[in-house]
DNA sequence: GTTCGTGCAAATCCTTTGCAGCGAC
DNA sequence: GTCGCTGCAAAGGATTTGCACGAAC
C-alpha cells in the first residue's frame, strides 16, 4: 500500500503508459523520489536491494531511464570521477552545488534562475525546454579538513 | 612559426610546467583554441588529422587532459548520445545553449551569471571555483525542419 | 494466456593505461 | 644522452542489449 502522493501520481502515469508495476519498479521509484541525496545508479541499486533484494543493476538502469524520459526524475551526467547522478526528488531544472572534493550535492534555494530561459527565446529563437546549473566548489568541511592537514 | 598569443601563453605556460612541445600538442592545441565549436575528442581527432596525420585518439585525450588540467579548455560532459564536448576557445566558465535534437552548442551572450556564484559562498560558505550553466532547447533550425516534416 | 519486465551475461562505447621506441630539449 | 611523449593495443568502467524465463495484467 502506497500513501505517497507524489509515488501514486507516477503509478497512475506509467499505467497509462502501458506500463507494468513491478515490485523492482516500485522500490526503485520510492528510493528516487523519497532520497534527498542525488544517489548514482549504484547507490539505487544498493538501496534497492534492501528492500527487494534480487533487483538487478541492468533493471536499475532500465527503470531510470524510463523515468527520465517520462520526466519524473534527472539525469546528471559528470565527466571524471564524479559520474553519473539521479535526482527524483526534485525533477523540475534547479540548480546544483557540488563539492569538487567530496562529490557531496547540494541544492541551494535560488529563485534567479528560472526566469532567466524566457530572455533566450527571443535573443537565438530557441525553444527552451529546461536548463542545468551546477556551481562547483569547495563545501565547509572539506575546507576545514585542508586548513587541517596543512 | 606561431602568431596567436593565447597560443603562445599557452606554450609558455607548458614549458615552464616542464611539458615538452611536440608537433601534436601543438596541432591540438590550436584546433582547440581556435575552433568556434564544441568539439568532441574524435572530431579533434579528425581535424588534427589534417595537420598531423599519425595523431593517434589516445594523445588527443591526454593532451585535451592535460589543458584542461592547467585551467585552458573546459570539459563538457554530458549523458546520453551528446557525449563530452571540449571549448578550447573560451576557458573561462560560461553558458551553454544547448540544441536537444542536433546537439549543436551555442554561447550565448548573458553577463548576469558571472555576479552569481559570490551569493553561494555567504549563504552556504562554499568556496566557489566555478560554475556551468546549460541551457536546454530546440534551435530555429531544428524548429523549422519540425514543422515541416509534421 | 499474452505480453512485458527481469536478470544474466555478453556487447558496446568512451576513455585511460602499460609499454617499447622515438623525439624534444 | 635523458626523459617525457607517442602510438599501439589492451584494460577499464559505465551503461546498454539479447535472450529465455517468470510475472503482471
Amino acid at each position: 500500500m502506497q500513501t505517497n502522493p507524489r509515488i501514486q501520481g507516477i503509478v497512475e502515469k506509467l499505467k497509462q503508459a502501458g506500463c507494468r508495476i513491478t515490485p523492482q519498479r516500485l522500490a526503485i521509484l520510492e528510493v528516487v523520489t523519497e532520497s534527498r541525496d542525488h544517489l548514482t545508479a549504484e547507490q539505487i541499486h544498493a538501496l534497492v536491494a534492501q528492500r527487494f533484494p534480487t533487483t538487478s543493476l541492468a533493471t536499475v538502469y532500465k527503470t531510470v531511464n524510463l523515468l527520465r524520459d517520462e520526466g519524473e526524475l534527472i539525469e546528471l551526467g559528470f565527466s571524471g570521477s564524479a559520474g553519473t547522478r539521479y535526482d527524483g526528488a526534485r525533477p523540475a531544472p534547479h540548480p546544483h552545488l557540488i563539492c569538487v572534493r567530496c562529490n557531496r550535492i547540494l541544492d541551494p534555494e535560488i529563485r534567479l534562475f528560472d526566469e532567466l530561459p524566457g530572455e533566450l527565446t527571443e535573443s537565438y529563437g530557441y525553444r527552451i525546454l529546461s536548463h542545468r546549473i551546477d556551481i562547483y566548489g569547495i563545501c565547509p568541511e572539506c575546507q576545514a579538513a585542508e586548513s587541517r592537514s596543512q
